[in-house]
DNA sequence: ACCTGAACACCGTTCAAGT
DNA sequence: ACCTGAACACCGTTCAAGT
């Protein structure tokens, strides 16, 4: 029974680093508390310190895996020119879906996974809740969908843009990006490297023509 | 040991009417083997004489909801003029999203689930073999999506609609319906029944406008 | 305060035995 | 051929006991 105690913010991502190794190894159908725990070398129930239970364990993986992906993209937009509103929506467009075909693996395992009904899981230890399927499209709970929201409303309201209900747009647009970097990806294992290739490269180009059409009709 | 044999078609109906009960009372999570065979009153291993695992059951009664969903409409697209592609399109959008929401506890219950890894999961027991996300948007597996395959690319040659890519602007709009419908359905548990009918009918009306644009940007 | 790991409880799946 | 249900195996979660 030796007992090692660490600072709680690192033995937290030490769990999260063992769980996510896991899941690109396994899925998420293989991930084991106890597995994590063995790797993350502490004992079983430590684990539940730190997470209310396995399903606020993956929430917690995949906002990791938002904020990595937005923080990367808030970094290229800023080397944008700031007035130029199509160019950041079709860099939005384009770097999320190549954004998650680069991480494929991971995105694939993680963002396919049971919701409990569990009544009682609202976040409280720590930041970890997930955004889910659904709400994963509110610009107020997904960082990643904000960004897009607030492109929308600065350009049309520059006039760039001529929308109707930029926030609308902001939930299509988002859903058009996810949806389809889902199914990119699902493609890209079923399929050989050149021709997913070039599915990939015709859906991205077809979905910045969707961007600049419905953006901008009038340009 | 009383047993009771079933014409086959109708003991694995049995089943999925009881799991969809299930779904429907407790979600996904609560669903158990037990009680399925419970409430369709046969032995525990019957189940596995019917599905392979709880898994596929879950695949069998995702095709069955999307099923249902695509034949009410060609039903409802037979009675539209058959020259009006672009009546089509927004009929096929709107009372997709609409027919998802209609249905939303059990398309919320059922289109967020585990995919295992399982590799030894090919197709053999009967269809039930699911649409899951990803190849979900694929016209040839996923008969929803091939409707709307179908318009846009009829509606293109017919020089409606004036796409470079008809194929990918399908999987491109069955994201956008899809994502946004599931958002839709999570926004509807959590507000007042008349804020979120508010925002039904605006982000509605603004994938209407985002099918008008992007398709047939020169009308 | 933080950690341990044995014990518990709950299913998914199998299979030898029934009709 | 179709069905049964006890038994097995595998985890998620808890908690009394350690430092």
């Amino acid at each position: 029974m030796r007992k090692r105690t660490e600072a709680p913010e690192r033995r937290r991502s030490d769990l999260l680093d063992a769980a996510q190794r896991i899941v690109l190894d396994k899925g998420v159908a293989g991930l084991t508390v106890d597995e994590v725990t063995a790797r993350a070398e502490v004992a079983k129930g430590t684990f539940y310190l730190y997470f209310r239970s396995k399903e606020q364990l993956l929430g917690a993986l995949q906002d990791r895996f938002v904020d990595d992906l937005t923080a990367r993209q808030r970094a290229e937009l800023d080397r944008l020119d700031a007035g130029d509103w199509m160019g950041r929506l079709l860099h939005w467009m384009e770097s999320s879906i190549r954004g998650y075909l680069a991480h494929a693996d991971l995105h694939d395992a993680l963002f396919h996974h049971p919701r409990s009904e569990d009544p009682a899981s609202q976040p409280s230890i720590g930041h970890g809740q997930a955004a889910r399927h659904g709400h994963e499209a509110d610009p107020t709970i997904n960082t990643h969908a904000a960004a897009l929201a607030d492109i929308l409303e600065a350009g049309t309201a520059a006039g760039a843009f001529t929308l109707a209900n930029p926030r609308a747009a902001a939930i299509l647009l988002y859903n058009t990006m996810h949806g389809t970097a889902d199914y990119l990806v699902e493609q890209a294992q079923r399929e050989t490297t050149d021709s997913s290739t070039n599915l990939v490269d015709a859906v991205i180009s077809e979905s910045l023509n969707l961007c600049r059409r419905y953006a901008e009709p009038t340009g």
